[in-house]
DNA sequence: GAAGAGTTGTCTCAGATGAGACAAGGAGCG
DNA sequence: CGCTCCTTGTCTCATCTGAGACAACTCTTC
C-alpha cells in the first residue's frame, strides 16, 4: 500500500476518520467497532479507509504516534532542566488530548492500546533514564536486569496514573499530578538503584 | 446552480464548510472572512464552495434555517401547552448551538445576522400571537397595526435577550431566562392591546 | 456441522472534487 | 489617475473518491 500524504483529500479522510474513531470510541467502545461504523461516521466511503490503513489498530496506533510527536515537541520545548517539567508537560498533553486518551484507556477502551502506551512511556522513562532524572542509577552504575525492568515499571505506573487521572475527572492540575508520580517514579528508582 | 443534497460527498462538504465557517467566525469574526479561508480550513476547494453556495451570507443563511429546523422540530415535542415551555425550549435551544450563537451574535458577528434573526423570531412570535400567549389580543380582537410592530419589538427584545444571555455565558438556566424573558413579552402583549 | 448473518479486504468504474488559470472588480496608495 | 495586490466567481481537466459487487472469513444458533 502507497501511504499518501500530499494531496488535501487524502489528508481530509484522514482527519475525518480520526475524529469519527475517537468519537466511537467514547460511545461504544474500540473493540465493538466495525470499519463499516467507522466510515459512515466519518462520511467517507469504506474503500478509503482500506486505501489509507491496514485495520482499525492501524488507525489507532496513528492517531496515538501524531500525539506523541505533539508530546515530544512539547517535551523539546521544556528541555531538560527540571525533571519534573517533563511529566508537568506529559499530563498537560494528557490534559490537551483528554478525549483521546480517556477513549482508548478507559473501561470501553482495548488492553492492546495500554499495551502500546506502556511501551512508548518505557522508551521515554529509559531515554530520560540517561539524564538528571535517575540520578541514582547513574552515579552507581548499576547496569543490572534493571535498566529495562525498572523503566518498564516506572512506565505502567505512569499509565495507571493516567488512566486514574482522566477518570477521576482529572482531580489534580497537571502541575500535581506530575509532581506526586514522579516523585513515586524516583523512590522506585532510588530502590532499585540498591539492588 | 443546482443545490444537490443525495450524495455523500456533497453533505460532507456541506457540513466541513459548516464547521469551518462557525470555527472561523469565532476566531476573526464574520465580516473579515474570505471564501478562500473558509474553504481553506475546511480542507476543500473554493470550487466545491460556490458549488453548493452563492456566496457567505448563503452558507450562514443555510446554517441558520437548519438550526431553525431544529428548533421547530424541539417545539413541536413541546406542543402548545403551556405558553413559556416555548420559550424554555427557545433558549434550551440557543444553548445547545450555543458556539454557533455565540459567533452569530457576539461583536464579531455581522449585524446582517442579527436582522434575520429577528425576522425570524419575529414569524414566530406573530404565529404564537393567535395562541395562547397572547391571550389579551385573542380576547379584545385588537387588530391595529400592533399585530405586525408589537412582534417585532418582542422579536428584537428576545434577540438582544439571547445575545445578553450569551455573552454572559449563560448565567441563568434556560427555564429561568424563558421565565423573566416571556413576562416581559406578556407585558408588553397586554400594554398593546390597550391602544 | 450446517445454515445464516455480518464483517473483512479487494476490485472496478462512473462521477464528484481539487488544482489552477482566467477575467472582472475593488481597495489602498503614491 | 495608474499601479499593485487581493478577492471573487467561473471554467476545464486530471485525479481521487463512493458505490457496489465479490469471495473469504468469523460468529451465532439451531
Amino acid at each position: 500500500m502507497t501511504r499518501q500524504v500530499a494531496n488535501v483529500r487524502v489528508r481530509r479522510t484522514q482527519k475525518l476518520l480520526r475524529e469519527a474513531l475517537v468519537e466511537l470510541i467514547e460511545e461504544r467502545g474500540f473493540d465493538a467497532l466495525t470499519i463499516g461504523e467507522i466510515t459512515e461516521r466519518a462520511m467517507v466511503s469504506r474503500a478509503a479507509f482500506y486505501r489509507n490503513y491496514q485495520d482499525k489498530y492501524d488507525l489507532v496506533e496513528q492517531i496515538f504516534e501524531e500525539a506523541m510527536r505533539a508530546l515530544l515537541n512539547a517535551l523539546d520545548e521544556v528541555g531538560q532542566q527540571h525533571p519534573p517539567a517533563v511529566w508537568v508537560e506529559f499530563f498537560a498533553h494528557i490534559a490537551a488530548y483528554d478525549r483521546l486518551y480517556r477513549a482508548l484507556l478507559g473501561g470501553k477502551g482495548s488492553p492492546w492500546f495500554a499495551r502500546k502506551m506502556r511501551a512508548a512511556l518505557a522508551d521515554m522513562v529509559k531515554a530520560l533514564g540517561q539524564g538528571p532524572l535517575n540520578a541514582h542509577a547513574a552515579e552507581h552504575h548499576s547496569h543490572t536486569f534493571a535498566d529495562d525492568f525498572v523503566p518498564d515499571v516506572v512506565a505502567t505506573m505512569f499509565v495507571e496514573a493516567t488512566t486514574w487521572w482522566l477518570e477521576k475527572g482529572r482531580p489534580y492540575a497537571p502541575k500535581e499530578i506530575a509532581m506526586r508520580t514522579s516523585l513515586l517514579a524516583s523512590a522506585i528508582f532510588k530502590e532499585a538503584s540498591t539492588w
